[in-house]
DNA sequence: GAGTGGTCTAGACCACTGT
DNA sequence: CAGTGGTCTAGACCACTCC
């Protein structure tokens, strides 16, 4: 796999090397590399290929790099696991329940799968007119007024990033209900189901287009993960009881540290259910 | 969003400045792009900072390059959609239906979302040593003889690859139906979950496992994409009902064509049942 | 102030594409 | 053949961190 691979260009061997180094722990986790500079003269390259090995090795997850510090072998990321399909099971179950249950078990946290209160959360509000990608999927007319609620959210004990997206509710449907135009009442014990059974909305079943992608800028910034790292991207699409489209989020994930779970359970072939 | 960022540096200004023309039109799909040394010509910018855009511009999926030839506004790529959901339900009802029907709807072509014959499948078998990552899903002993069945699929339409990857079935397991362990018996009508319950094992429920990165050099030019572009992988590991792992695959699908689709119904509210 | 990585420059050679 | 992008070099300045 990882063999002399006689034709390749010197900055893919050079990161193949020092991939081996970390790998095989003769480069230890959180140890420093050598610097660019001495790489460049261990290996007799100019600073410019040693750059695109270092690129190529930060994209893998192997290598991160602080600025004016110097570059260190990664520990592997302790991965977020996403529990989907139970978490959106939970969430409507839990629309049932009494609110003090529903401010314990906050339904961010089950979103992350992290602890209970070991989440941060910010929230903004605002109102937005319907782009076309997303008139289509409610089934509105382009330039309807949409409720935009803009999250983000962070492990309370690292302070990274786990999540940031975008959540769109038609405005005139959940301004029946005031509070749910307040960001104030943010975050809401038991979460956006929650929210909609307010207005009389049941959701039915929600589905998730699941891509991936690098990072625009702006969101390699706010996610705390560089260029070369690719995010997850999660559309999650709930419809009611109706067939009606009630809610869409985007949702950007930083790559690194994410793993979507989704869950499908099969019928039984002797079932008579 | 993309407005004027007086502090921004120079690659980054051009790559938004032509992220724009291109989103706005000026730079029609289909179109190329000025060559490097054009742009830095008319920039004032070396060929290294024009490259430094291009490379954000490929990532982003706005341009494509052909070596030798130049840079193309790149057209928005179809996405494979991937209805696992549904897909795997779909797998196992047609386990107990005749061969000729499972012939019909292959399970590849399903597992695609491309209609059918439109993929093109290659296959390649052998045998290893579980790993200590999969002895652990399995729940076997490190070292266990695992058949190992690698796969390749591509549109047949447009020869652009949609997936790669390893299916891991325990051996010895397996090995109950010879036919199991032929990869001339490849592509199975039925797919996989067939295959098993030719030994007698019926699938309870399967978990799927997402993340995205970008891809290993032999990734990128399997699936010919290039380094820029994210992928998916996907973990599918297929539980009986016993309990027991059965199979675990690990696919690498392209970030920048491909879409994971997964439905979540929820039990009703007033529901007896 | 010395060392680091991030950016930028101005050259060069190569493999590949079109003619 | 000329033109393209991919690689590589040898310099430079900057912002940042650590001492």
């Amino acid at each position: 796999m990882a063999g002399e691979d006689g034709r390749q260009h010197r900055y893919a061997r050079l990161a193949a090397e020092l991939a081996d180094r970390i790998r095989d722990g003769r480069l230890p986790e959180g140890s420093p590399l050598p610097s660019e500079a001495e790489l460049g003269a261990e290996y007799g390259m100019s600073r410019g290929s040693v750059r695109n090995a270092m690129r190529l090795l930060r994209g893998w997850g192997l290598v991160r790099v602080d600025k004016g510090r110097g570059a260190f072998v990664r520990r592997p990321r302790r991965r977020v696991r996403r529990h989907a399909t139970e978490r959106y099971r939970q969430e409507k179950q839990l629309v049932r329940r009494p609110e003090y249950e529903r401010r314990l078990s906050g339904a961010v946290e089950m979103d992350t799968g992290l602890p209970h209160g070991q989440v941060q959360h910010r929230i903004e509000f605002d109102e937005v007119d319907a782009p076309p990608r997303l008139a289509h999927v409610f089934g509105i007319a382009p330039g309807t007024k949409l409720l935009r609620r803009r999250y983000h959210e962070s492990d309370v004990s690292d302070g990274h990033p786990i999540r940031t997206g975008y959540s769109y509710l038609v405005h005139d449907v959940v301004a029946v209900n005031p509070d749910l135009l307040n960001a104030g009442k943010e975050p809401w014990p038991g979460g956006t189901m929650h929210q909609l059974s307010t207005i009389g909305i049941e959701v039915d079943r929600i589905v998730d287009e699941v891509t991936a992608r690098p990072p625009m800028p702006e969101e390699a910034e706010v996610l705390g993960i560089d260029e070369g790292v690719s995010v997850l991207c999660l559309r999650k699409i709930s419809i009611d009881t109706a067939g009606q489209v009630v809610e869409v989020s985007e949702i950007v994930m930083p790559g690194d540290r994410t793993e979507l779970v989704y869950t499908t359970e099969l019928p039984r072939w002797d079932a008579t259910s």
